[in-house]
DNA sequence: ACCTGAACACCGTTCAAGT
DNA sequence: ACCTGAACACCGTTCAAGT
């Protein structure tokens, strides 16, 4: 009688799940142990059966958005010619880029931990494997993963994005913070109202977080094909 | 009798003074109001006399690491021709990374927040002071700020080192995790090992993140240029 | 004005106990 | 094998009370 789901005993796989949907809906603050747990109709001890503890659940959380970032990106798979690095690179990086949006919680989780997955490893080895291909040095491919830093998977760490999401809400408290202190700030107010005159009718976005993430991704791309060629 | 200093009230510069001691030496994890009043010989309900509450307090950190920048900072004043705008900004973030060396908690606690410091909006304003001046339009400018991301305030958020500090152990743990994923990742293994070859006597620093950052920031630099000129 | 003690509502985690 | 209840050591914070 029942759905029988419901008795079904609880996995790993299970947990992380309804942590990944935990942090989506109400970020990573409300993912604890016992709130977790109650979401999964159980207590908060039990999940210990599963899960070794805390750090461990946040590991595979970490894990689990970088599988997600995996096979986002194996799906791109550059079949063309190794003189393409730069549009196969470019493709992956917005690719990851699609699941971190998806994600808000978890760039600055991937950023606080001191462990790196092993599937960041194999990202990274398909990464420098198109690299190599097309001529770079190991000394240049190196430098170059340096400097995409975290694009690789999706996000930049910018100070006046700190959220991914909520464009607009950030937006409009850095326009009241800026109009107080207007006068001691005269280059920004002007580069704010000339930014927001050119975006005609998107009012809101004048800030394209998609549209500078694309810009910093090219001028990375470029200047790198230029120490290449 | 005695020093007479010990039984000075507290104020809200010394706590922040002893917040940011305790997160140098033990890390932000240990940078609790408990903790925190301990290490003042007073107890935790005393703090909220300076400080609303834990929240203002790291607000406080923030504030002061920025301020810190801001003064490293000025100390380059670009007191070159407008054409050296590739200079004076380089000197000025190669300045603020020292800063960030010395707190190497501030990074991730700068990135977690949500507000912004007034010192930083004073410290874009320099900067986009200098690109305007150099004939950069507001769009460009605008865009550069993004591509710079978190260069300016010193740091970067790079996957491979999530800790500015503790280089040679990062390395370490990762040299160990490499090895024993060294058949499927061959790309990685040989750039690691060619890395290390080159890198003559100084075996541990393979990755040299001074170098990582000052590579990145004249890519961004040099890219940026080349979109100007 | 500045500091304190006890208390409250939350954490993660251990351990012995249940079925 | 899987789950539970009570307990412990920590949090941040409120409030009434001390001087």
């Amino acid at each position: 009688m029942g759905t029988g789901t419901r008795r079904e005993p609880l996995n790993r796989e299970r947990v992380l799940a309804a942590a990944v949907d935990l942090a989506d809906s109400e970020g990573l603050r409300a993912v604890t142990m016992r709130r977790l747990a109650a979401t999964l109709g159980v207590e908060a001890m039990s999940l210990y059966h599963h899960l070794p503890g805390k750090n461990a659940l946040l590991d595979g959380l970490v894990e689990n958005v970088v599988a997600e970032v995996g096979t986002a990106v194996a799906k791109i798979e550059g079949a063309g010619s190794p003189e393409q690095w730069q549009t196969i690179l470019r493709s992956r990086f917005l690719a990851a880029r699609e699941v971190m949006l998806r994600h808000p919680w978890a760039p600055a989780l991937i950023g606080s931990r001191g462990s790196i997955p092993s599937g960041v490893y194999d990202y990274y080895e398909t990464i420098l494997a198109t690299l190599i291909r097309a001529g770079f040095t190991y000394h240049l491919a190196h430098r170059a993963l340096h400097a995409f830093g975290s694009m690789p998977l999706g996000f930049v760490q910018e100070l006046f994005s700190p959220a991914p999401s909520g464009v607009q809400a950030a937006s409009d408290e850095a326009m009241a913070e800026l109009a107080q202190l207007a006068e001691e700030l005269p280059h920004l107010i002007a580069m704010v109202s000339s930014e927001i005159h050119d975006a005609d009718g998107d009012t809101l976005g004048w800030c394209d977080s998609q549209a500078e993430f694309e810009f910093t991704l090219d001028l990375l791309l470029d200047g790198l094909a230029r120490h290449h060629d």
